[in-house]
Parts: structure tokens; sequence; C-alpha cells
DNA sequence: TCTCTTTCGGCACTGAGTGCCACTAGTCTG
DNA sequence: CAGACTAGTGGCACTCAGTGCCGAAAGAGA
């Protein structure tokens, strides 16, 4: 997301002027520096301190920023679920939840061409280091809350009942799945694999009758 | 697990005589008197010193049964893990995969009724520490992987194609949503939640037609 | 210039996790 | 029984993430 304006950009509030010291940098300048050195050295082999160091601030700055270590290849991920709630708030109520979510779902998932690499990097990193995939379960937590805040208001059921929920996990689960696929091929596109996800997710496999899966290999 | 004969007893080989000392206590022992601390006094107010030194032994000896303070609570899940597989294995060739997968999960989680409180207090600790919640998607990918398994060889695909990974993501999130929904009840059973989570994947919401469900309160 | 506000960052501390290594408690062999 | 061998134990010292505290820096406004 920062283009390429060196690392300690400003403040957006900084123009209009505020009241005290200005902060000398930015979340999304972090958290850049951060995923460099991640991608050069590893995420284990990098200290906090290494980062603030090239970052140009105190270690002690840095968790103002972020809460963990962990938080940083995140970014700005509230924004991003701000994004998807106002997405699905502006839904045609006459689409049916599970259309709604699935037009959600690919909607947050589209990046810029030009940013499809560094994305791509980010995820790799968040699927594959431990720390980070077992980190991200609560980021997830908070992507599926918005899911199911949806789902439960058009059921017209609690978010806590058991439909809101299911419908959550599942549809986290087709992404995650489409990602980790993403991830295992090197030209494959994420979109398309979302919605063969989806697709997946729509026809039902579970219980009751066998998938409509074409058996690819062996029998 | 531990049924109630003091915290250190020993190991089950320690009967049949084996080169070496004698281990001074097992893995149950050790997360049967890690939980008692945690539901106790709370996870984070619990140091791995205090663990050590309830259990009597030493803070490095506790660190050579779990890796980590948040692998305490887990106990001995990869033996659960085998009986899943074992299970799955000595499935009729003759059931869909989506029901032979159901029929594990309501296994998997069935419990003896003097288990129940000990295991809903188990999992309210898993599922509400956030430390505890984010390490779970570790252990949690190790059961997907079993459903994977199980899926890509009945369907005749790669472990790596997209609908065992799917399949594997979903079964897991019914489980999950019928755990959270188990834990904000007070007196609910948790194999009838699975069933009713199993039965919304089988139904399949996502795109296409409305859920099956019956809006509840307010439209 | 003085005051008020906000950010910065050093310092010291806690607590998880690890490498190293000597010690302990057993078995086995002669 | 002595000595060799083996496996578990735990103390010590160290790294690193994360936190509380507090004074210093940087800017705005009067």
């Amino acid at each position: 997301m920062p283009k390429e304006k060196g690392y300690l950009q400003m403040n957006e509030r900084s123009v209009a002027p505020r009241m005290g010291r200005q902060p000398l940098t930015t979340r999304a300048a972090l958290s850049h520096v951060a995923l460099q050195l991640f991608l050069e050295r590893g995420f284990e082999q990098t200290t906090v301190d290494d980062i603030a160091t090239a970052a140009g601030i105190g270690r002690r700055t840095l968790f103002r920023y972020f809460p963990s270590k962990n938080d940083l290849p995140w970014g700005d991920f509230e924004a991003e679920l701000a994004r998807m709630r106002v997405f699905l708030a502006a839904t045609d109520a006459t689409v049916s939840v599970g259309d709604a979510l699935a037009a959600a779902v690919i909607e947050f998932n589209r990046f810029p061409p030009e940013e499809v690499p560094y994305h791509r990097e980010r995820m790799h990193l968040l699927l594959n280091v431990p720390a980070l995939l077992a980190h991200s379960t609560l980021r997830y937590a908070e992507w599926r809350r918005v899911v199911s805040d949806f789902a439960a208001d058009r059921l017209g059921v609690a978010v806590d009942a058991i439909e809101p929920t299911v419908i959550g996990w599942v549809f986290l689960g087709a992404s995650l799945a489409a990602y980790e696929q993403w991830l295992r091929t090197d030209d494959s596109d994420l979109i398309e694999l979302l919605e063969s996800a989806l697709v997946l997710l729509r026809e039902g496999f579970a219980p009751g009758h066998s998938p409509t899966v074409q058996p690819g290999g062996r029998a």
C-alpha cells in the first residue's frame, strides 16, 4: 500500500495542524519496513529492534504503532474490514445471503495488479510462519464477525445463533482454502480460486449426497 | 483424563523395565495440573514456574513435556487425531465422503458424561483466551489434515487440490461453530449442536439458493 | 516566552523459550 | 557388586517480546 515515498512518510493529518508533536512515521510505513526484513531474513530471524532501527525509530515507539510483532504484516486490517462492511451494507436486499457474501469475499480480495506480488508475499508469510499463522486467527475472528453480523441481520436471527456462526466459519474456510491453493501454485488467479471454492460451498458436499466433484485421478 | 491418583503418577511404561531413569510425571498429569491453575487464576496470571512448582518438577523439565505453555491445555491431541484417522479408515467405502466425515466428527467429539464438564472448561479456555485461541490454529491445521487426507483419498484427487482443502476447512468451521454455540449456552448438548451445524453444511447455504433456515426472530 | 498537548524513546523489569551441561536414577553386563 | 550405558532432570545463563514509567522533544496557541 505505501507506494514509494521513503519510509518515514508523514501522517495524513500532519497537513492540517494538530496539537502536539507530529508522529514520526505511519503504520503503513512500519508494516512495509517489517515485511521487507521478514522476507529478507525470515520472521524469526528478525528482531523487533532490527525493525525499529531500520525504520529509524525507537523500539518503544514501534510498540505504540503495533501491539505486537505479529501484527506488523497485517498493516491496517481494520480499514479493510470496514470496506467489507460497507460493501455488504450496500448490497441489494433481494440478493440472497450466500450470493451477497460470495460477492463480498471476491470484492474483499480484489487487488490492483501491481499490488498482487506484494500481497502474495505477505500472505505467504501469514500462512506459513507458525507464529503468524496462529496469530492470524485473531484477525480472522474479526472477519468472521463481519460475515456473521451480516448473515444474522439478513436471516433475522441473533448473531450468536448457530446459522450465522456456521456461515462465518464456512466462508472463512472457503477463502482460506482458495488462498492456500493460490500460494501453492505459481501462476494461479486468486479470484478464480475463490470462485471455485465458493462453488464447492454452494453445492454442499457434506452428508446426504456425494459431492459434484469429478474424481480426477485414480478412483 | 487422569482420573484421581495424585498428579505425579508414573508413566505406563514404568512397569515394564526400560533403560534409563524413569520419567517423573506424564503429559496428562502436567496438562491436568496446568488446567487446574489456569481455571483458578487465569491463563495469563499463571506462569510456567507456577505450573512446574505445582507439579513438583523443574521449569526446564516441563518444557521437555510440552513445547510451550500454550500446548498444556491440549494434552495429547496427537492421540485423538490418531483415533479419528483409524475411525475414518474403517469407514465403509459405500458411505459418502460427507457422511463419513460427519460421522467421524461426531465420534471425535463424543465424551463419557463424567468427562463433559472437564472438557467444557478446557474448551472454554481454548476458545476464549486469546493466546490459546491463536495457538489452537496449529492444532486445527493437523485436524484439517486428517480430514483432507481422507477426502483426497476418497475423491481420488491430490491432498493439495482445492476440494479436500475446502472440505477440511468447512468441517472444521462447522465443528467450531458448534463448539462456540455449546459454550455460549449452559445446558446444551454438543453432539446435537454438531449435528445441526453439519446439517447446515449439507444443505449448502452459499450462493444460489437461500438457506433452509426459518427466520426465528425479527425479520 | 510560557503553557499545553502529543509523540518519542530510554531504562528497567517480567516472562516464555532455549542451549548447555552436570547430575540422578535406573538397566545391563561381567 | 563395580562399572558402563542410557534416559530423564533441572540449574544457569541467555535471547527476545512486551510493558510501565517518566522525562525529553516537538509542535500549537496565548
